[in-house]
DNA sequence: GCAAAAGTGTTTCAATTACACCCATGT
DNA sequence: ACATGGGTGTAATTGAAACACTTTTGC
């Protein structure tokens, strides 16, 4: 008789907040408590079996509000993970990775069994999902470097210091403001609102917005 | 009654051979004839179901060395596709590219049911093969420039000018050999071997292998 | 006025490009 | 000798980085 495979699709979810002991920004991702075996009571990424009727990334975002309460901007697909020794029974998992805005940040839910964690510093998890988080930071600290995906995790409009800000938060670098603000305005997609963020106790910066393809 | 979920892996190998008309090397790619519903007669990705007992690399090699006779020296993860539309039964496909060697090349078979096809000049495949060919196709132009990938396609010692080819044939652009040379001596891992290719009508050009990291 | 971040100007340095020119071999 | 691609030299251009300096706000 032959073995079922399980398909499975999870998601590796981050999002900017600041450091509990720095307190600068870096990256969250949230995780769910397993309640059942294998690995009961391990935490473990978001993600459930993909249902006969939903496109992959139909059951990420699912899976997702279902137990996070979020709706990302930015949804994509990390990897599959097939392996026959990453778990007692055979499953395959496909992998999404998710950015999250700071509003959309605002609106996530810590259930009883739902808790974030700074993503350099996730507990032991269940399965192979430490290997899939290493991955998933590591595809999104270089992705950031040659694309537009810093601006999933600003608002609509934002002003160059705050992009920057993302940048050296995931990035986790310091980048000189001046050259900084001449590279992204460099690029042609990038355009002035003429309006200013106002109530900084400084000279208030403008705001722009990212001109859709 | 829950429709069950079909898990398939398939892969795109691509081969570096002369174009018949302009006789400049170009991509070519192997395609299986199917011989059942649905997508009859199409052309078709080799691969299969996999096997509960096989990691997903495993059944790409395997499905590759039974239909086509390849053995590729590189085997790499592309993406999983799992729309519900992509055929009338519900299959998740889970696809890797392949890249493979002059000498791994001269031992394909063309046999009954397969067939090479210039791999920017496929027909109408079967499923959503097209849009995989084309993925597969702008991820390996993609990362032959900025990777070691160009190496797959040449032998364990190879020349400047064979390693340029490469780059040429896969990019469709001409490169400057002048400033090729000094690119690619610039990584400190290719390094000369002293020997010389013979047997041109010109000046024997120096062979250089690849330090493995 | 002072602090603090926004924003501009300028100098330096490294990498890419274009292209002239010499080298070593087969015919 | 000469054709052919291998291989070297070099000037021009571009872009990244470093950093001094000016501007505009809140306090």
């Amino acid at each position: 008789m032959q073995q079922r495979i399980e398909l499975a699709v999870s998601t590796v979810s981050f999002a900017l907040r600041p450091h509990p002991e720095t307190g600068r920004k870096t990256l969250w991702l949230p995780l769910v408590k397993r309640i059942r075996e294998p690995f009961l009571g391990r935490w473990a990424l978001p993600g459930g079996p993909l249902q006969p009727d939903e496109d992959l990334d139909t059951s990420a975002r699912r899976t997702l509000l279902r137990t996070t309460g979020l709706e990302p901007a930015h949804l994509e697909q990390l990897y599959s993970f097939g392996g026959v020794d990453r778990s007692p029974d055979r499953v395959v998992s496909i992998v999404y990775w998710a950015l999250v805005r700071p509003d959309e940040d605002a609106r996530a839910i810590d259930g009883e069994n739902v808790e974030w964690f700074v993503a350099d510093e996730v507990p032991e998890l269940a399965f192979d999902h430490n290997t899939i988080v290493r991955y998933a930071l590591d595809r999104l600290r270089a992705k950031i470097t040659y694309s537009d995906i810093a601006h999933a995790f600003t608002g609509e409009e934002f002003t160059i210091a705050q992009l920057r800000e993302v940048h050296e938060a995931v990035r986790q670098v310091r980048l000189d403001p001046a050259n900084f603000r001449r590279q992204t305005l460099a690029h042609p997609r990038i355009v002035a609102t003429g309006r200013h963020l106002t109530g900084t106790s400084h000279r208030p910066p403008e705001l722009y917005r990212l001109e859709r393809a």
